[in-house]
RNA sequence: GCCGAAGUGGCGGAAUUGGUAUACGCGACGGUCUCAAAAACCGUUCCCCGCAAGGGGUUGAGAGUUCGAGUCUCUCCUUCGGCACCA
């Protein structure tokens, strides 16, 4: 423990009373340049605040504090993420109300953050789990029902066995739920859900406009999921069932909501609406449709196959004992079993391929989802890796119709040169004895440095087969005659190259062709041949790394593989009239000669926002049993969470058990009615307190629109990126809404956004209560500070960067502070020398641009630079403590404004304008500048800033160590960058 | 498997965005003070050769572009985060 100079715990308080009683971080409504900057408030744990929030709380206390003294006004508000399951399972263990518990948890975390010095405006603190608050969130609900943006359905959802309450989508991880990691099943409940798939294209394309980090925008969009395609109908054949009329066979009119177009043209409703279908049609979505001439069977998922069913399909036993496994399965282990082995059945129903004609079998599997697309997909064996393995399995047929094309890129095709198009054979050769392959490894010196390495290589004449061709070049080129054809690879690849002994461009389609020797029988070969190529027997393992044309490279990775599916795009071969074309060409004509639609699909999933929990915003509908699901009328809101319940939960809401709270008229038809039991989940909550805080206490609405125009959108937004999909989509889905309800002027909620990262244990490891590597805050403030604790957490590194915690290190940061302090010691009125305007110049132009942009790790190294200078002045003069002071004050604002208040000023420390710099100060009078040789650093030169190559070069020639380099070998060139370097290249 | 981020001393990390790599701090070592210890202060500290002057090497590995690469391009390896049968 080190000799403290300073106590800490006195004045930190003395400030943080000042500041308080004071109101001094009240934000101004009526104030000029005006910025809103927001943390993401806590949930209040019984833990109380972690490091982890310091961090980030800290990081945006800096920059409102200098943000505020370059004359902005602030809002830089602080609340609480109150509703939520800890109040709710700690109340079932110990019987103590959640409103109890979580009021004395908000003290205490009220109370840490105060002790941090942490600058909100505390008069507009929200509390999403108080009347006032909840009575707008259950507002925010209606609205969205009015909009039709929230609705009720029957539907699978994520049922958490332990947390005994449904999930959205957002809230599994890897299957399980995120709280409490127990494995989420799968339930048909009926369900309130919010439309935010409405909303998919527009939560896209919004991302483009705003200044957030790249990782959490990639996570949006693969969560939004866009993938553009095509529908593509197949007419059904044979199956055996008694409606005929019409119907059509895909899962979509069942879940429109899911399959988003544009927003308000959504597709109709079509059960019994097509007129133009002679016969029964199944519609899959496809984004390559370039492959469909590769489309060798049809598969469908077992939910559409149950809909079949439920409209009259006659299934055999086979299938009904498929469907029995693969339907009412919980969906994680379906996909679970799903992904070691593939399963299904052949319904015995056929498709007609509307691009080939061909009929081709309609199978049920469980690897096609029911929840999107379609629900059906036309398999592609030979260009799609599932149904690839799906084929293999119940040896289906495999057509490739995409060939790769690879180009030969030591012998590239050359400009000028007349293109040629062949087929050729490509034979690997086998000897089943001892394994071996035969290469062919070129001699010829038109290939220069070059030479190809590959299989036994022929053209394929007019006349022939591949396996004719074949055997002749078997023959000519190596002289083994007692050969047995095995099979064709089924997997053709081209290749571009320029063949410098025949002066031409060559495009060749190889066919590879399976031989094996039957005997080592040779004939003699002609001298010529001979003089062309060796061939080598070569061990099987060496093939791979012997072979030097792509061509060969590729088709051997394939024959080793025993084949896979190239799901890459190319150019179409077997594709009748489409042939030749590339894969982005033959969509669009493939699309306009079959009459398929254009179509863009999204994975994101409506937000499922019903809990069957207790400690949430209830939702405010009352079900009529005439009337059906009833709004509650504005004026009877807040629906107010009732306080004597049994919190124990049984699989429905505990508010279902009080009939205080769930008897009620029906406000249409008076009749005796059932208030909705479920509550809000809390991310509902959490999507609206950002426009809350701009209107804190108005009881007549959610917020005043003008109020909110005044500081919205936030302009900076610090928190966490656990939330990348979860509240930040949710709020910005929220705003979206709100704007088009014309509640508010603008779409997105958080113009710029910054995480911060997580701060890890001194172990490296997460920290954790069972790994007993938690740091508490409030430990480090009573032993070092507030001050030394924010200095140390920026300190540290990077905002966004995970970083291990180090007590020892804390103490360097202390000692810092304690030199600062002794500063004072030395102060005295003096004026500042050239010298110390250009280092106090200097350091403020670093300390303000870093904390402009977040670096404020390097802030503290600069402050602790010019501090150890500033130690060195005897006397130091004032006007340069006063400086040093106000730059440390946004970091440290307790020592910095105690010392201020030492100095005996008129003003406060937070009251002074933030320092500027002179440009010109920021020039010392002699600069050192490298002088390479040979890019080679040799030696400095000092001289004026700004001087001009002739005097550096001059100076550098006359320097000692630069000449020894220098001694015979000419100067070629001068490359001169100013007031940096001068670099001497010689030969 | 796919998408993203990142690899720099014993450790946390700097590097004016292509221009003196290792700033600042921790730790370690040596010293001052002390009966002693702690604290504080001063000095040394990327690696190798050398008594020294000096020289050589070094930013996960390998190639490339450039007068010059931690920084740009490609390939590969490792770690972390996200998604994962999404057709």
């Amino acid at each position: 423990m080190p000799e403290l100079s300073y106590n800490h715990s006195e004045i930190e308080k003395k400030w943080q009373n000042y500041w308080d009683e004071h109101k001094i971080f009240a934000a101004n409504d009526r104030g000029r340049q005006r910025q809103y900057v927001l943390d993401m408030f806590p949930y209040p744990s019984a833990q109380g605040l972690h490091v982890g929030h310091v961090e980030g709380y800290g990081a945006t206390d800096i920059y409102c504090r200098y943000l505020r003294m370059t004359g902005v006004n602030i809002l830089h508000p602080m609340g609480w993420d109150a509703f939520g399951l800890p109040a709710e399972n700690y109340a079932i263990k110990t019987g103590r109300s959640p409103q109890d518990t979580t009021r004395a948890n908000i003290e205490n975390i009220r109370h840490q953050l105060k002790s941090l010095g942490l600058a909100y405006d505390w008069s507009r603190e929200v509390n999403t789990s108080d009347p006032e608050y909840y009575k707008w969130t259950q507002w925010l609900f209606l609205q969205l029902y009015r909009k039709g943006l929230a609705y009720q359905k029957e539907a699978p959802v994520n049922w958490c066995p332990s947390c005994q309450t449904v999930l959205a989508n957002e809230q599994v991880i890897d299957g399980t739920c995120e709280r409490c990691h127990t494995k989420v099943e799968q339930r048909q409940m009926k369900q309130w859900f919010f439309k935010i798939t409405d909303y998919a294209d527009k939560l896209l394309n919004g991302l483009d406009k705003l200044d957030w980090p790249t990782p959490i925008m990639e996570m949006q969009k693969n969560w939004i999921g866009e993938s553009k395609g095509v529908l593509v109908r197949f007419p059904l054949i044979s199956i055996d069932m008694s409606l005929r009329a019409g119907i059509d066979m895909s899962l979509r009119a069942e879940r429109s909501n899911l399959v988003t177009t544009k927003t308000g043209d959504r597709p109709a409703p079509s059960v019994g609406a097509r007129d133009d279908s002679v016969d029964d049609v199944v519609e899959i979505f496809t984004t390559r449709l370039d492959t469909i001439f590769g489309a060798t069977f049809l598969v469908i998922s077992p939910e559409l196959a149950q809909k079949w069913i439920d409209v009259g399909w006659q299934v055999s036993s086979e299938i009904k004992k498929y469907m029995a496994k693969a339907l009412p399965g919980k969906e994680s282990e379906r996909l679970e079993r799903a992904a070691k082995q593939k399963t299904g059945v052949n319904t015995g129903i056929k498709a007609r391929n509307p691009a080939t004609n061909e009929d081709i079998p309609v199978w049920v599997a469980d690897y096609v989802l029911g929840s999107y697309g379609t629900g059906a997909i036309m398999a592609v064996p030979a260009h799609d890796q599932r149904d690839w393995e799906f084929a293999q399995k119940f040896n289906l047929p495999i057509k490739q119709v995409i060939i790769p094309t690879v180009t030969d890129v030591d012998n590239p095709p050359q400009k000028n040169k007349k293109d040629t198009v062949r087929q050729v054979v490509h034979v690997i050769l086998r000897n089943p004895k001892n394994k071996k392959i035969l290469l062919g490894f070129l001699k010829d010196s038109s290939w220069g440095d070059h030479k190809p390495i590959n299989f036994i290589i022929g053209g394929i004449e007019a006349s022939e087969t591949p396996p004719q061709a074949a055997i002749r070049e078997i023959k000519e080129e190596t002289g083994y005659d007692d050969i047995s054809f095995v099979k064709e690879l089924p997997f053709m690849v081209s290749a571009n190259f320029f063949q410098a002994q025949k002066d031409l461009n060559r495009k060749v389609y190889v066919h590879t062709m399976i031989f094996d020797l039957k005997s080592e029988r040779q004939q003699s070969v002609k001298a010529a041949e001979v003089a062309k190529h060796d061939f080598k027997w070569v061990d099987q393992n060496q093939v791979g790394s012997n072979l030097n044309i792509p061509d060969d490279s590729m088709s051997w990775k394939y024959y080793q593989a025993g084949g896979f599916a190239f799901s890459e795009m190319g150019e179409l071969i077997n594709s009748e009239k489409f042939s030749g074309l590339t894969s982005h060409e033959a969509v669009k004509k493939i699309a306009k000669a079959i009459g398929a639609k254009l179509e863009t699909q999204y994975k994101l999933r409506d937000w499922l926002i019903s809990r069957q929990r207790y400690w949430g915003a209830p939702i405010p509908i009352i079900h009529c049993s005439k009337c059906g699901p009833q709004a509650v009328l504005e004026k009877d809101l807040p629906v107010v969470l009732p306080n004597d319940v049994d919190f124990k939960p049984h699989g429905e809401s505990p508010l279902a058990r009080s009939k205080e709270f769930h008897r009620v008229n029906c406000p249409k038809c008076g009749a005796a009615a059932r208030r909705e039991s479920d509550t809000m989940d809390t991310f509902v909550d959490s999507s609206w307190y950002w426009l809350r805080y701009c209107d804190p206490v108005n009881h007549k609405a959610a917020f005043d629109g003008k109020k909110v125009s005044t500081w919205c959108p936030v302009n900076l937004y610090v928190g966490g990126a656990e939330h990348a999909v979860l509240h930040l989509l949710y709020a910005r889905f929220i705003t979206k809404a709100l704007c088009d309800m014309e509640f508010i002027k603008f779409d997105e909620p958080f113009l710029k956004l910054r995480n911060q990262g997580l701060i890890l244990g001194e172990d490296g490891q997460k920290m954790s209560k069972s790994r007993g590597n938690v740091v508490n805050p409030d430990e480090v403030v009573t032993k070092y500070g507030a001050d030394t604790l924010r200095l140390y957490e920026m300190f540290m590194g990077p905002l966004e960067d995970a970083k291990p915690w180090n007590t020892n290190s804390i103490i360097g940061v202390r000692r810092f502070l304690d030199r600062v302090w002794k500063l004072a010691d030395n102060a005295a009125t003096a004026d500042l020398k050239k010298r110390e305007i250009i280092l106090l110049d200097k350091a403020t132009k670093k300390v303000t641009e870093d904390i402009e942009n977040f670096k404020v790790n390097t802030v503290v190294s600069s402050l602790m630079e010019l501090s150890n200078e500033l130690a060195k002045l005897k006397p130091l003069p004032l006007e340069a403590l006063k400086r040093f002071l106000i730059l440390l004050y946004p970091l440290a604002p307790h020592i910095s404004s105690e010392m201020w208040s030492n100095l005996n000023l008129k003003k406060n420390i937070w009251e002074e304008p933030w320092p500027t710099w002179n440009a010109k100060n920021l020039l010392d009078k002699e600069i050192s500048i490298v002088v390479q040789v040979n890019g080679s650093k040799r030696s400095t030169v000092n001289c004026a800033p700004g001087s001009s190559q002739k005097i550096v070069q001059d100076l550098a020639l006359a320097d000692t160590k630069v000449a020894q380099y220098l001694v015979g070998r000419p100067i070629k060139r001068v490359v001169f960058v100013k007031d940096r370097l001068i670099n001497l290249v010689v030969s």
